[in-house]
DNA sequence: TAGATTGTTAATCGATTAACAATC
DNA sequence: TAGATTGTTAATCGATTAACAATC
């Protein structure tokens, strides 16, 4: 109760699963403490901002030392939520569902997705990646008797909404949206998309203003 | 000569694409026009800020109607370097790399993938999506006689490094990695970094820190 | 001890928001 | 004309960076 309940910086909580992964590799190659300096230099960022970021997760470091490798893993993943299972159900098996079925990253990250729903009677009763795949309409019930709690979408836009609705109506709270498309949903649900269109228009009028600047 | 060299903000050129998928979806219900105001509207950010972002694109308004929606589109497209093909090479045939490859939406970006490169001989030589799938040492060789722009880094993260190394030596300038890895490149060539980690952290974190505010 | 590093407090920088005249 | 909207200039807000005392 005595928590920090200063809002966190999404910027901040961006880079601490950097961290993290800069962190574990450290710990794997025998390091027994690490440094925000050590972090900074590694990710090209200022040594202050990496300390604030860590500072936000309420670990303590030892001056001259820094921080104990374990310990700063614990206080980021704790953090993030990291620590606990997070239960996903993903919505839409199509060519990037599957990718997310598939990736194996997150079974570090402890999301763990019991279920994948989709349309398409060819993939409905199959399993991707061990993952059994059901029919849209078993979706509210399921959620309901399995209580999950972040929804994936990887649906095409114009279904994305109405997949939003009815996981919301069934009790998720948390929205992972791969969907180009702006959701609506109620106060209290967390919606965080990812726009595979915004990084690509960063990419390309970066690139192709690069040139001006020089000229 | 006479453009706007001001450095555009970041956040600007994230939610450029946003709009330009708004737009394009008023111009399809058979709107002529529109306003800062309307897409605003829409995507639940102030009319203000909309103005900005559209404005450092360069084009210019009319008061009371707003945008000239076909200009608008253009204008966008433009700044954000869709207007021309930017041919891109994707190293790392997985699951996401094929994700990418079937990914219908890049057609729209003008971002055109003509071929993938992977070590997994049961890959070479097949189609992925009509894309080829090349050896990976035949990676240098064809980005010179190709004069492809953008690689796209889809290995896993121990590999991510040594490929942006081949990609940049044989004269690509610009980066699209999803490889959980910081890239180190020489000054001058872009790189844009997709992080379902860090995505996944805003949504985890923002997600448990809710309960906390309102108790 | 000497020196690297933490954590705190203040300064700077940049993005967003506000205010308002110009205009169609 | 009246009023909605643009574009510009100034104010605010929040994130990053700087400065520095405390400490192991």
């Amino acid at each position: 109760m005595s928590e920090n309940h200063n809002p966190i910086p999404v910027p901040t909580l961006r880079r601490l699963p950097m961290y993290l992964e800069i962190v574990k590799e450290l710990k794997e190659s025998g390091e027994t403490a690490v440094s925000s300096t050590a972090i900074a230099k590694i990710c090209g960022l200022e040594s202050i901002l990496v300390r604030k970021d860590i500072a936000s997760t309420g670990i303590v470091g030892q001056a001259r030392c820094g921080f104990e490798i374990n310990q700063l893993i614990d206080s980021i993943e704790t953090f993030l939520g990291w620590r606990k299972t997070n239960e996903a159900f993903l919505v839409g098996a199509g060519s990037l569902g599957t990718a997310l079925l598939k990736y194996k990253k997150f079974d570090e990250h402890s999301l763990c997705i019991h279920a994948a729903f989709d349309i398409d009677p060819a993939k409905i009763g199959k399993k991707i990646a061990g993952i059994p795949v059901f029919a849209l309409k078993k979706l509210p019930d399921l959620i309901k008797r399995m209580r999950a709690e972040i929804g994936i979408i990887t649906v095409i836009p114009s279904e994305a909404q109405s997949v939003a609705d009815i996981m919301v109506n069934a009790g998720i709270r948390a929205l992972w949206n791969f969907a180009p498309v702006v959701l609506t949903v109620p106060e209290g649900v967390v919606v965080e998309n990812v726009s595979l269109s915004a990084s690509l228009g960063v990419l390309t009028s970066k690139y192709y203003r690069k040139g001006e600047n020089n000229g």
